[in-house]
DNA sequence: CTCGGCCGGTTTCATGTGTGACCATTTGCC
DNA sequence: GGCAAATGGTCACACATGAAACCGGCCGAG
């Protein structure tokens, strides 16, 4: 037995962080088996289509603002997404640095029947939850990204 | 404008999986730094570590079932915690291919200095909640898991 | 006007990860 | 006993990702 006995109140099980990524990875792993097996679309790419489908027109930037994504990783799915003639980008005139991004046809027609899939698969799982415990869940979600926003907790001096 | 206007009604800042990911990363994000900056673990090495101060000894096996964890994920971060002397890795008698795995007085050491710093960096999180809060929040995910290891959400035939 | 800092976006590099093949051992079945 | 299938664990490969360097274009101070 070692001389420092380790910490034995401690239950990874009730670990707030460990139990959401838990969750959080089976969740993305089963939605994105369906992104890559049916559409070969990356999690990433997918929500540049989404937030493309509720914003009509957006720049990188914005997308990476929305979705708290990595600057290369947003700028990698739209390379994709461009390639795959999914979006379009067109040159922002105000700043030459910057390209409007928007769904093309064949954009909108693929996600026109993704959506439908992907509403279907979150319906099977909230079905698990009454309309109380999902508005619960919800509101303590919005409530720590919002801790996590702006405190950055435990922010040591400065 | 497209032939097929995309569905208006779908709004991704509503869609649990991506709320749930979105959140996960964050604090992801930022417990991934404290444990790779101040102690150079990953958080797979970390849950190695979390999960052997709990369980005393443990095989490889046994871990990959409580986290969740690919094989190859597990199997990566024993190796370098080996390597680093964290825990010790024994012949399981009963089954050769198996081996026992345990904390060190190094690893023990290394866990009583992370444990209270994850514990109070968790706290300062959980403090945006109340307590009926973080209870409601707590069980709506422990659902949710129990849905999504069982069903495996949306099985089609089969 | 112009020079330095800032910012949008891309690229390079190192790294962690999942998939699938693979090895050795165990276990069930004949 | 002995052979086939399953199982614990490792390895080779491909790939998505974050950090940081980098390339223009923008903008404010002098």
């Amino acid at each position: 037995m070692p001389d420092q006995a380790p910490d034995t109140t401690f239950d990874l099980n009730q670990f707030l962080p460990y139990r959401l990524n838990r969750l959080a990875d089976q969740v993305s792993e089963q939605l994105a088996h369906l992104y890559e097996s049916s559409y070969s679309l990356t999690i990433a790419q997918w929500r540049v289509l989404a937030w493309l489908n509720q914003c009509e027109v957006l720049t990188a930037k914005q997308i990476r603002d929305a979705t708290r994504m990595d600057k290369a990783r947003v700028s990698r799915a739209v390379q994709v997404l461009v390639d795959r003639q999914l979006i379009s980008r067109s040159p922002d005139q105000q700043d030459q640095r910057a390209h409007h991004l928007r769904l093309t046809e064949a954009g909108c027609a693929l996600l026109n029947q993704l959506l439908p899939e992907a509403q279907a698969w979150e319906a099977s799982l909230l079905s698990a939850l009454s309309g109380a415990e999902r508005g619960a869940l919800l509101k303590a979600m919005a409530k720590l990204e919002d801790a996590l926003g702006q405190s950055a907790v435990v922010n040591p001096a400065t």
